[in-house]
DNA sequence: ACGAAGTTGTTATGGCCGTAACAATATTCA
DNA sequence: TGAATATTGTTACGGCCATAACAACTTCGT
């Protein structure tokens, strides 16, 4: 009897100690009394902390090496795709404050990535714009970023990188509407 | 003819701005020459976007009110299931840097949270622990958050929770080897 | 026993990010 | 037209995080 595989958490050995934990929190708050929600915590959890190795992996392997850093990466490659844009397009499309952006923009301005110009008809607008050397650091970076996302995700097939990018898509067009 | 529901990426309106500009990337990296790998690019902005979001609104709407942070909350909730811990363990299980513990420490100190007790038996150690204040705001705020997580996560049904924490686990067991 | 090597926690420095406040400019509307 | 309001970008401040260097301490190896 009792052949089959064995599906509880492996709380036993050869485990990330991030997840040795996530496993030992996941037993610990199903049999708390009252019970907590263990399936939301594990969701939640190996969503923030997949994002987070990712995230880190990404800056320190391909960006730093470069003099670039992951956020200042993602806001090149913003400007290599749509041109010349206003900050506030910038955040907004970003989901992040104006003034991160002005700090983001200040730090690649220094390394001669991106240029602030003046618009005509608005005083007080300003366009970012790559210049030539940021426009060849967004293209190389963005090949070898590709090509580590494609190792992360090399575990999973086809379909389930696109389940997996259809369940991220529907919770993010069903974002709690009383968001910041 | 053609009355199927359509499938293409929503280029209109009623769009969040951050999907808006997904969709507009994935088309553009479709139509490179040569073409990029535009669902290499959706599942891993989708998965960062979603983090981000996910994190920001917690902390927020739920920490920052009770004078948390979202690092300080789920290192006090570590604690909280662990027990007094020494820096370098919440640090293994975090994935963080030891200086990064020792900041959030600091912070939770101040804040009269947790406190250091020295280790007899090795000089250098130290462990950690939540004070009563510490443990009873902990209790509070997993409450808040794990309904938060809920209001989140309430798109998809329980099948698809449970599909998502198991794609996401796997790529978390069978992360790249040579992470830092 | 004792020096070399490793571990632990901290500090310094620098980047990222949010909120709040601000100056400059644009827009609205009475 | 002119004052009230809104928008844009920036700065100041504080928290988070990483890396590198460091002091204190422990452990290892001979």
């Amino acid at each position: 009897m009792n052949s089959e595989p064995d599906t509880r958490p492996d709380l036993g050995v050869d485990m990330p100690p991030d997840l040795r934990y996530a496993a030992y929190a996941r037993e610990r708050l199903a049999t708390m009394s009252p019970p907590a929600d263990a399936e939301a915590f594990a969701l939640a959890h190996h969503l923030l902390q997949l994002a987070y190795l990712l995230v880190t992996d990404l800056e320190t392997r391909i960006h730093r090496p470069r003099g670039l850093t992951l956020p200042g990466f993602r806001l090149m490659f913003k400007l290599w795709l749509l041109g010349p844009t206003q900050p506030v397009r910038l955040a907004e499309i970003s989901a992040m404050s104006r003034s991160a952006v002005t700090n983001a923009v200040n730090t690649l301005e220094r390394g001669g990535l991106v240029e602030r110009r003046p618009v005509p008809e608005d005083g007080r607008a300003v366009v970012v714009a790559l210049t030539a050397a940021g426009e060849a650091a967004v293209r190389e970076a963005f090949a070898e970023q590709t090509r580590r996302e494609r190792e992360w995700f090399a575990c999973l097939g086809p379909a389930e990188r696109e389940q997996m990018t259809a369940l991220l898509a529907r919770i993010l067009h069903s974002r709690p509407a009383d968001l910041p």
